[in-house]
RNA sequence: GCGGGCGUAGCUUAGUGGUAAAGCUCUAGCCUUCCAAGCUAGCUACGCGGGUUCGAUUCCCGCCGCCCGCUCCA
């Protein structure tokens, strides 16, 4: 099962993107930039299948959630009430000497010693020369550097401290803010939920594994309120709801993980944070974090705000700030987490060799009478196009005519792609590159009894199905 | 941010102080009755900037980016 995952490299899994258009270097021509993606034209497909099928789960298929769109810029003080705005701003220095980093003020702090501040608008820390390395003692620092991890801008053309805004780090916040207006509209009765897709942005120091931690990234959040006291059955409802989405799109339970956070670990007003895990090629990484974090957020807010924003239960005659289950998950790295799942590397008998198609033992040459294919195997409901129509000829009018009329008849409800280059081989193949589940060809038998070949991605097999049926077996086997 | 490695076409590689080669891919055409066949033609590269030099892809410096380790990870 996990064959797969020592199989793909990072690095050839990065080329296949590139090479056939899921994600691009962002602003590439210029050298790029670190720690920002584009996604091409099957990245962008990919990654809507997947929030869309989250949206089903969280929000459509249910009765107590509803969604929302807040904007990616907020009033600065939501930041001052999320703990985001003091929590990001220490100055940070490191020792030339051993590699040690410290937080500044607390380093001094033990010397007797204290910041030398210069323009408050910008917090230009200077450190006193007297000061040292706590570990090694050397008198060998860098100077300080404030690591406010969030995007700073400023509203308005005057760019001063009076005008600055920040781009938000996490979409949590435009739900909380937004409770009361959502309580007032969406006629739900606690507990119910508010979800959200969006960007969020965070400075990071250190962007790393592709597309796994970028600057620029998309979060899918689901607020759900709660009455207090129910705060670990919903936690453990949702942990496992989540859970069985992650194989639902495909990915392998054997590749997935949990990892439950110890009370030391927690937040003070957490009482329980799970994190569902994936085997990545460069470890095992979080995907997604569901915590219990209380009342937290809504008390901050209303500290903050002045705002009640406290829930009344009619039938209990109770008034009460509800709890909330909070399951965020990262868009682009579930995104990667699918890539790096689909990507199969096997060798295929050759026409006179008797055999099964294999997986490709890695390391190793293809074996005489062989041959490697690469293959995206997504589950279908993810696949970039659903199904490639082909002509067996491009040269026989008639074939071109049926395939595109079977063509133009699928995309209307599926992505599709049309095909009559080349040799029929190689466009298959060509598919299962970009993890296209089915292939469509119009040969000459289709103009005599209305039929095609279907040719199924993994197996490499071939029915012979009516035309007529075919929009029948694509829904079937795609919404499986 | 620190240390190390790396940067030639879409990909994988070759090569040179006198502006560069190949395979695969890709595009067009021919051919082709089901799995990357064949033929013909074509597009496309020395990451960016500065320095040395008559001349830099090559040597030097800076920057940017990628990979690994450390660090960080609300």
């Amino acid at each position: 099962m996990n064959m797969k995952i020592n199989q793909v490299t990072i690095d050839a899994l990065a080329s296949l993107c590139k090479r056939r258009g899921f994600i691009f270097q962002n602003s590439e021509i210029y050298g790029g930039i670190n720690g920002f993606w584009d996604y091409g034209p099957l990245g962008v497909e990919l990654k809507r299948n997947i929030k869309d099928s989250w949206w089903q789960s969280v929000v459509q298929w249910r009765d107590d959630v509803v969604g929302l769109d807040a904007a990616t810029i907020m009033h600065p003080r939501v930041w001052e009430a999320s703990g985001h705005l003091d929590g990001f701003t220490d100055p940070m220095v490191d020792c030339r000497q051993c590699k040690g980093r410290f937080r500044a003020d607390l380093l001094l702090e033990d010397q007797g010693i204290e910041l030398e501040t210069g323009s408050t608008a910008e917090k230009n820390l200077k450190l006193p020369a007297n000061a040292k390395c706590p570990t090694c003692g050397a008198r060998d620092l860098t100077e300080p550097r404030a690591f406010n991890l969030m995007f700073k801008t400023f509203i308005g053309p005057v760019a001063d401290d009076t005008s600055a805004a920040y781009l938000r780090p996490e979409t949590a916040q435009g739900i909380f803010v937004n409770f009361d207006n959502v309580l007032s509209v969406a006629r739900k009765k606690i507990p119910f939920g508010i979800a959200q897709i969006g960007k969020a942005f965070r400075n990071e120091i250190n962007p790393r594994n592709y597309t796994f931690r970028s600057r620029e990234f998309e979060q899918m959040e689901l607020e759900f309120f709660i009455k207090p006291g129910t705060d670990a059955d919903w936690h453990a409802y949702w942990v496992k709801e989540r859970l069985d989405w992650y194989e639902r799109i495909g990915l392998a339970r054997a590749n997935l993980d949990q990892y439950e956070y110890g009370k030391d670990e927690l937040a003070h007003y957490a009482s329980a944070c799970v994190d569902i895990l994936y085997r990545f090629p460069f470890g095992l990484q979080e995907l997604e974090g569901i915590a219990a974090r209380g009342n937290y957020d809504l008390s901050r807010h209303r500290e903050f705000s002045g705002k009640s924003l406290e829930y009344f239960d009619q039938e209990t005659g109770e008034r009460y700030l509800p709890h909330v289950v909070e399951p965020s998950a990262g868009v682009d790295r579930i995104a990667l987490a699918v890539l790096c799942e689909a990507y199969t590397v096997e060798w295929i008998p050759k026409e006179d060799t008797e055999g099964d198609i294999r997986p490709a033992e890695p390391g190793e040459k293809v074996p005489s009478g062989y041959e490697e294919r690469v293959v995206m195997k997504f589950a279908p409901r993810l696949a970039p196009y659903k199904a490639a129509v082909f002509p067996l000829l491009k040269n026989r009018p008639e074939l071109v005519k049926t395939a595109r009329s079977i063509y133009d008849q699928i995309k209307k409800r599926w992505p599709a792609f049309y095909d009559q280059t080349g040799a029929i081989g190689r466009r298959y193949r060509r598919q299962d590159e970009i993890g296209t589940p089915f292939g469509i060809t119009v040969d000459f038998q289709s103009l005599e009894d209305d039929t095609v070949t279907l040719r199924h991605r993994d197996s490499m097999k071939q029915d012979r199905v009516g035309i007529p049926e075919l929009p029948g077996i694509l829904a079937e086997k795609i919404d499986e």
